[in-house]
DNA sequence: CGAACTGTTGAATAAGGTCAAACCAGGTGG
DNA sequence: CCACCTGGTTTGACCTTATTCAACAGTTCG
């Protein structure tokens, strides 16, 4: 386990302060600025900057106070819960145009960790705070959020708590698939294949397994015909209906 | 698994459309309205009635399109998910106080079935949606709730993906005891004693495990001087940095 | 080309699940 | 008042699934 250690946030790195140019922004159809008027779009990208992550880098740690919050414009990031002995659960990888950061909480939850090099448009919390008083339309994008991940998180207590090893990665392959599906728009990505920013590590973390387990239903779910894998971060859905069967339980 | 089918809430059962009496209310003191001044406290009175549910009622079940959101005033709820082949996992249990229903959600995502007569203070629907976007307080709170749901059903993917069975029972008697401490106020329950108004069968759902194992388990705890069992539904602390070392993995 | 990872596969093990029997408390009816 | 029944619970014996431990294969990168 590689932990860049410390409040990374809004510390080092380098980090612009130049006028953000959302109207090329590569997520500005599905981030939390989607819900707002122009001008209210124009006071958040007052208080907003950019900041960039290299691979492995730790964007926030547990029980820090609450640095920011943010949008993701490029990357990949897990969130995840240790405990002291080292156990870890992902409890949910980030993607571009996902909202990360609790905007209520004064103090940090989670660790959040770059997979790949990553860009976020950085809230400070302060200034976010106050604008969220002020902007009822921020007010209620970001409680449809929370209450979206609430359901997300849900979904997969179901799945740790109650589904097996395959059902479970089938079930993520699922939820990938549909994540690309509702981000990349059309011919962004062929039918049905999907990218795997994470390695095996990380995924098991997220399924509650081990690599060994992860690898081997990957296996199986292979010879079964379900699935192709081209190398290690990509594969594809061969059979949509019977992966469906599998995650529900149905096979 | 006893289920009384349909859409339950709104259609049937007494149902109080005389003006409740809030300042006599169990739970005004922390439910949603706290958050509201007077005059805001009277129009989200305007809107409210209040509904009993006797014990093993369905209080509303996943795919319906969202009826209400509410408080409980009295009674416990189990919330949880239902696979196809009956497998059910309990998403959370709600007290006198809790929130129940999703504000931003058309469709509801989850069951609800009252564990012992309920009381719930009902916000019909429609009318909950227009007051939010004509009270920013009321808004503020349930984005509040929304993130502390968010964050505790975290902390439940990293009981049930990571946890052994002993730290589960361990984390949830913790976790109702801090619970009942957070409610009860005072002298109301003796020190560390833990009312369980769910059976062993819904502890199951919760933690991820069967119910023999579940039994197992508290029996271990109560050979190791951790807990008292005086009844079923009720235990009793006796260790609680024990219990503490057993539900955090340092034991 | 070889070192260092990451991932895969196999064999042995353990944790929890399954099946089945015993237990116990609370209610019923003689 | 007590024997009996019934449901939930506990306990025991055995089994299954996923973990652990270990060896091997494939990639990546100096």
């Amino acid at each position: 386990m590689k932990l860049v250690v410390g409040n990374a946030c809004l510390q080092h790195g380098p980090e612009s302060t130049a006028p953000l140019d959302c109207l090329h922004c590569a997520v500005r159809e599905i981030a939390v600025c989607t819900a707002l008027s122009a001008p209210e779009r124009e006071r958040l990208r007052g208080i907003a900057v950019t900041k960039s992550f290299e691979s492995g880098a730790t964007i926030f740690a547990a029980e820090e106070p609450t640095a920011m919050v943010g949008t993701v414009v490029q990357g990949t990031i897990k969130c995840f819960k240790l405990m002291v002995d080292g156990r870890q659960q992902v409890v949910g990888f980030l993607f571009p145009g996902d909202f990360i950061g609790s905007p209520t909480q004064e103090t940090t939850r989670l660790f959040a960790e770059a997979l790949t090099p990553v860009e976020l448009c950085i809230f400070p919390f302060p200034a976010i705070q106050r604008l969220i008083r002020e902007m009822p339309n921020l007010e209620r994008r970001l409680l449809q959020l929370a209450n979206d991940d609430l359901d997300l998180a849900q979904e997969w207590m179901l799945l740790l708590g109650r589904k097996t090893a395959q059902e479970r990665l089938a079930t993520f392959l699922l939820l990938l698939a549909q994540k690309m599906r509702a981000r990349g728009g059309a011919g962004d990505v062929p039918q049905g294949q999907i990218a795997l920013p994470m390695n095996r590590s990380e995924i098991a973390d997220y399924l509650g397994l081990t690599i060994e387990t992860v690898s081997r239903q990957f296996s199986k779910l292979k010879a079964a015909g379900h699935i192709a894998i081209a190398n290690n971060s990509e594969v594809t859905i061969r059979n949509l209906d019977g992966l469906t069967a599998i995650a529900e339980g149905a096979a």
